[in-house]
DNA sequence: CTCGGCGCTGTGAACGCGCTGAGGACGCCG
DNA sequence: CGGCGTCCTCAGCGCGTTCACAGCGCCGAG
């Protein structure tokens, strides 16, 4: 997406972008643009400072504040450093002040577009139960449930590998450190507690074998 | 991290970011600069070009082959438009030619560790706090917080991940500089200071854990 | 049915994590 | 040089967590 209200400008972008594969759709005033970013569905936005309507520092801004973060190169003829600070603290990614070289401009949208979004790890679901390791949360049906760091622990090992037998050692070897000289009692205690945090059939005994967490 | 060869230079870059509320370290070669970020689980890294020992072009190749992906800031008198493409397409986020403007220097590596989010707002907001990393000022219910360099950085970190648990060796490792030897109770302390300045229940403590930002 | 053993749970004690206030080291400014 | 603010260390304390223990219930084998 380039945003640009200079004709000549644009179309050269247009023109040359396209060269580089990459799919232009133009708008020449602050309000198109805006429009365009929020539902055109972008990889990125090649925004100018001095727009018709709205200014790019607006722009940007809104964008933002309805949080839609796709990169966003700004174009500006001021070369104020005060100037190119504020724009990178309204939101856009990169700076570039006019006149600019066509080569650092690929460059720089490269590099912009590079950078994806960092995926989020995972969270653990079995059943109703779900055990989020980031934010160290766990919820049973959507209520949260809070738990001692030994518990959590205890969970987190049981739900890596619901289904399957796990025995008291195993437990102590993984969970606990230093296992040698604790009694297998412990784990018979914490998985007591874990039962009443999270219903008592969530956690099955396999007498003589382990435990094994329902699916 | 910044590496940089030039001493005076380093310095004041040093001292200048220390100022901002950024824990940072230093290294005057190439190959120091490649091991630290390697292993130094550093948020940012400011690499001049010209160092002895290894080239900044080579630094960040190899960081970004060995699947390092901390956002790079490239420092070099080169201004020529297939330098500054050279470096960013290297791996580089971003790339500023001496001399360069400090504000200018500040707004970009806002810009960069901003990238790297998942969302990038350019005011943190979480409940009625807000921070303004330009401004570098904290209101509370629109009332002014004033805090102290280090509290700032610890608010900062905590408050790019709000919800999630962090560690305290996660925070000495990212809000204070080169923590081997500082004991975990300085954190303690910290989150005692944001608590009597910001309200009692916004920080929550995870006991084995780690800390909490209340969403 | 009886008996042995495995697993469950309530009690209580020791431990250690995290909070806090006091105070020293350091740098900055008048 | 003294005052001030920041940063950090340290020791004491409160309380949640962790674990040992012992008694009992339940399951399965003979």
């Amino acid at each position: 997406m380039v945003v640009e209200d200079e004709a000549r400008l644009a179309a050269a972008l247009q023109r040359g972008l396209q060269a580089e594969g990459f799919a232009v759709d133009v708008a020449a005033t602050g309000p198109e643009g805006l429009d365009a970013a929020r539902h055109g569905g972008y990889d990125a936005m090649i925004l100018d400072v001095m727009l018709p309507g709205l200014s790019g520092y607006e722009v940007v801004r809104r964008l933002r504040a309805e949080q839609h973060w796709l990169p966003v190169l700004m174009l500006s003829a001021k070369d104020g450093e005060y100037d190119q600070a504020d724009g990178l603290d309204c939101g856009a990614d990169d700076y570039l002040t006019k006149p600019f070289s066509y080569v650092v401009l690929l460059a720089r949208l490269r590099a912009l577009l590079r950078r994806g979004a960092p995926e989020r790890p995972a969270v653990l679901a079995v059943g109703d139960l779900r055990l989020d390791p980031a934010r160290r949360r766990v919820t049973r049906a959507d209520a949260e449930v809070t738990l001692t760091a030994r518990e959590y622990a205890l969970l987190d090992y049981l739900m890596r590998r619901p289904g399957q037998v796990i025995s008291k050692i195993e437990l102590l070897d993984h969970v606990w450190d230093a296992s040698l000289e604790t009694a297998p009692n412990v784990v018979e205690v914490y998985v007591g507690y874990l039962r009443r945090k999270l219903g008592r059939d969530r956690l099955e005994t396999i007498r003589g074998a382990g435990y094994r967490l329902a699916t």
